[in-house]
DNA sequence: GCGGCGC
């Protein structure tokens, strides 16, 4: 909840030595009898989310690049909200790793294996019990992902406040219709892959009425933000993308937004197919065994 | 207080 914001996000610029990864978001989670740690970590390389499975006698942990975390989250509610005849198997690549997803049974119950794969390394797994309720297991795991993915974003972009996304966090999807431009209401927020969240800045000012409006979205690990603004040649919309401590934008004047609107629209037409479900980009799903 | 994974 404070404002941990580390001035600008670019940690990388201190070294810092070996070993002394920053971490941003520490959560556990216990399953039966196991405990899940998650450590969102950063360091100059990149960022990254370590989850270990600790038992009593054994500890394996799978290394997520931040890149990842989006694709983990949507895999787990892919396997909470699936009927149990239809879960199948998944593989998930990420640069030069892959995670593989499988679900199991046993008279302990099912559960799904999530190992990963990489060159030069042992492949380590983790295995997360289905749990009996809705509120464990399986669906537990998705909420902690569903937070760290969270406060991912928030780490990249030190102004944004954090009670706009625990808005987000909490609002079902009541909400998803708020925030709108005034006087445009007629766009339907239409998100299934995309989240939206929207930050509006002193709204006490309201000279023509639509300067200081903004909204967010974030696609995978990128967020984009929109904001009207005006100068001395007129209206625009600037467009910037922040990914990680790098972010650029354009500027669209507002008189070529409705064409910017239509190239949009025609490049969702095309790409629906691949942007609906999750075969596409990085997931892929795998053949049950032949028998 | 469990037990799957791995060769």
């Amino acid at each position: 909840m404070e404002g941990n914001s580390g001035g600008g996000a670019a940690a990388g610029g201190g070294g810092g030595g070996g070993g002394s990864d920053v971490e941003l978001v520490s959560k556990t989670l216990q399953v039966e009898h196991k405990l899940f740690y998650f450590d969102l970590k950063e360091n100059p390389r990149g960022r990254y989310l370590k989850i270990s499975e600790k038992t009593s006698a054994t500890r394996s942990t799978i290394i997520v690049p931040s890149s990842g975390i989006s694709w983990f989250l949507d895999l787990f509610n892919y396997y909470v909200n699936s009927e149990e005849h239809e879960l199948f198997s998944k593989e998930l690549q990420l640069d030069s790793k892959v995670f593989y997803f499988d679900i199991g049974e046993n008279r302990r119950g099912r559960f799904l294996k999530v190992s990963e794969a990489s060159v030069s390394r042992n492949r380590s797994t983790i295995i997360v019990p289905a749990g009996s309720s809705p509120d464990e297991g399986w669906a537990a795991f998705r909420n902690i992902l569903a937070e760290i993915h969270e406060a991912s974003g928030l780490f990249a972009m030190p102004n944004q406040k954090p009670s706009d996304a625990q808005e987000h966090l909490v609002g079902l999807s009541d909400d998803v219709g708020a925030g709108f431009i005034p006087g445009h209401g007629s766009q339907p927020p239409s998100s299934s892959e995309l989240t939206v969240e929207r930050s509006t800045d002193s709204p006490g000012h309201d000279e023509t009425g639509m300067t200081g409006v903004s909204k967010v979205i974030r696609a995978d690990q990128k967020r984009f933000f929109f904001d009207l603004g005006n100068n001395n040649r007129g209206h625009f919309l600037r467009i910037s993308e922040v990914a990680g401590s790098d972010r650029s934008s354009i500027i669209l004047p507002l008189s070529g937004l409705k064409q910017f609107h239509e190239v949009i629209g025609h490049f969702v037409d095309i790409t629906k197919d691949r942007i609906e479900g999750m075969t596409g980009a990085n997931v892929r799903t795998v053949d049950p065994p032949q028998r």
